[in-house]
DNA sequence: GGCTAACCGAGACGGTACGTCCTGTCTTGAG
DNA sequence: CTCAAGACAGGACGTACCGTCTCGGTTAGCC
């Protein structure tokens, strides 16, 4: 990124590779996409010796979900407006918005081919990516079955894999759009078979 | 494959030359997966040299669909069962005994991995893969929606997403098991709330 | 050395890489050296890649000596004047000037240092070099005993090693200079004793 | 060589240091040459850092320089047998025996090579190693000129060219033997015509 | 039935990037 | 304050493949 040349304001220089090699990932996966980002390309822009990336990140997919990870947390954040299906709602089409950034699109791809290959960044991923949300997603059924939204008795895990399931085969797959229309059909349909077991009577 | 040396019986070389780079790009695939299989190895196999198979397949990406497609495709077939759900269910079944082995997982895998940058791959996989069994998926819900088994106004689109988005989310993103259990599970709760409406009553 | 730009004048593509690479590597040799010398650069101006470098010589310092014969070969020829003396002072002198020249020094220096190691390049070194000097020396020895010149019973070997060992002495070790004045006083001394010994009488 | 841990029976910690590390490039040089012998791992030999060894030694070879001279120095005196001839007859075994160490003939080539490039290390080398011995060797012909052995008219530094020269000849350059048979064939052939010319009677 | 044009295998070519290694400098923390 | 330990930028190494390009040696039409 080399927002500017070496300065040392309390700053370690590793902590300065650092996050000038993050930065020199982040810009090249947006101006070539991952499979022609190259570890020596972002070693000269970030001015780092290819030993210092090599040392931190195994891989560039685990350089590229690192360089991720920092602008995706805080875009798709999950609300809590008093109702299931529309924190739902509200969430999904947020996540679709970060989808539909091309970087994100090509980094996922490649962290997610690299991963079949390469356990420790499947793990990394599942662990810091996936489970953090699938936990979110799972205290908002709990407060959905609380407040008797939603009955109990279906399998949670299921269901994330339905909504975040179909968005991810979109985006990596099938290549339809990722829009309003989509997200909000998915979720009214996913969640239609769940209304309450009303008639106990 | 390379059954036996270079045989003739009414095969001509060209021909044979196809078969042989398709049948040591398969045996490739199994051995090594996708993403280290390479253009100079399966030449070596073939015993092809690799102006041919450039000839023929302009990327890595379409040469690997190729070698899968000859032996997925007769793999999963829709039932007629007489069900909506059971047709879904024997069909995610079979769907998941083919994507538990490995190499259809890496290739499916290299394949929408490159289909992100090549736009003409995306389509030959769209259209050779995805599109038929898009297809015949609809039939299926046609002939449920004239049986009145389930309501029909639904997004069939949306359904098929969550679907087999939910297992291709599994194949290639979580990790989790592509067991029985899982698929009819899906099966069952996504046709939950597709029950005509017809019985208010 | 791309004398020109590609030409196709019933030249094959491997023969105009292989002296475009030797054309480099003399180059180089001049402006920085035989220890600054590198593959990637011969490689870059010779506009051949750096396998095609080492597919055919497999250390730098066969390539330094292969690109170092061409010009040092015809340039210190042994003539047969009549007198054994008097070859040997116009032979040496042709050397010494030879070696006057830096680059010369330093790629003899080169290949000497690598073929500690490469046993090799030393039998190259050895027998493409050395030998023939050799060989041609003791002609010219043969011609002064058949001449009566000098006598018979001494060891030509260590004859040889004294006039060229002083030489590359000087060149490589002491660093003294290789003039005209030195090169005669070590003919002249070396063959002091060599006079036949059959004119006592 | 690291004889023991840290000890400090009044030695300062620099000179303990000094001499782990001379000690480990004396192993090193040893084990791999001179050529794969590196300032990395001769630091970790030695328990140092390699800022402390740059600090004291500039290059590669002005390290393994003083590495070597500390076993070299001792190994071949001179002389005074009463005899010239009989004088260097036994420095040139002597010599020759030390030569046919590969560790010497490594370091030896490794310093001459370095030195190339380097005018503070050939300065080094010539003033600390080769004019000692030129000195030496001048005070035996000295010796022998004033017994009367040999005549006073000729170059004594050609000489010493010639026989040292055609030592180094066959250690670096040719690689044939050094033995009795050739040190010794060498000091008499050098030595046959500067006997005194005054029995022209 | 011979000629020629296309296609084949083999593999060398110019390149690019790899991941490793070492250099010589600079930083950190322990003694 | 000096040192070991080792991270740092830089850059060459030798390897592996890429996709293109000769090069001869079969085929397989087309005369």
């Amino acid at each position: 990124m080399a927002a500017t040349d070496r300065p040392n304001p309390g700053v370690s220089r590793s902590e300065w590779a650092r996050s000038a090699i993050l930065g020199a990932a982040a810009q090249l996966l947006d101006e070539v996409g991952f499979a022609s980002m190259t570890i020596e390309e972002v070693a000269a822009r970030a001015g780092a010796g290819k030993a210092t990336i090599y040392r931190r990140w195994p891989t560039k997919g685990t350089l590229a979900m690192d360089a991720m990870m920092a602008e995706i947390d805080p875009a798709a954040p999950f609300p809590d407006t008093g109702s299931v299906i529309e924190d739902f709602r509200l969430q999904l089409r947020a996540v679709a918005r970060v989808f539909n950034r091309p970087r994100i699109r090509h980094t996922l791809t490649g962290v997610v081919f690299e991963a079949q290959n390469d356990p420790r960044l499947r793990n990394a991923f599942v662990e810091r990516y996936m489970n953090p949300r699938r936990d979110q997603a799972r205290a908002v059924i709990k407060r959905g079955i609380a407040r008797g939204e939603i009955r109990a008795n279906f399998d949670e895990g299921v269901l994330f894999d339905q909504l975040y399931g179909a968005l991810y085969f979109r985006l990596l797959v099938s290549g339809q759009p990722l829009n309003r229309r989509f997200t909000d059909e998915l979720v009214g349909q996913a969640f239609e078979g769940l209304r309450p077991a009303s008639k106990p009577g």
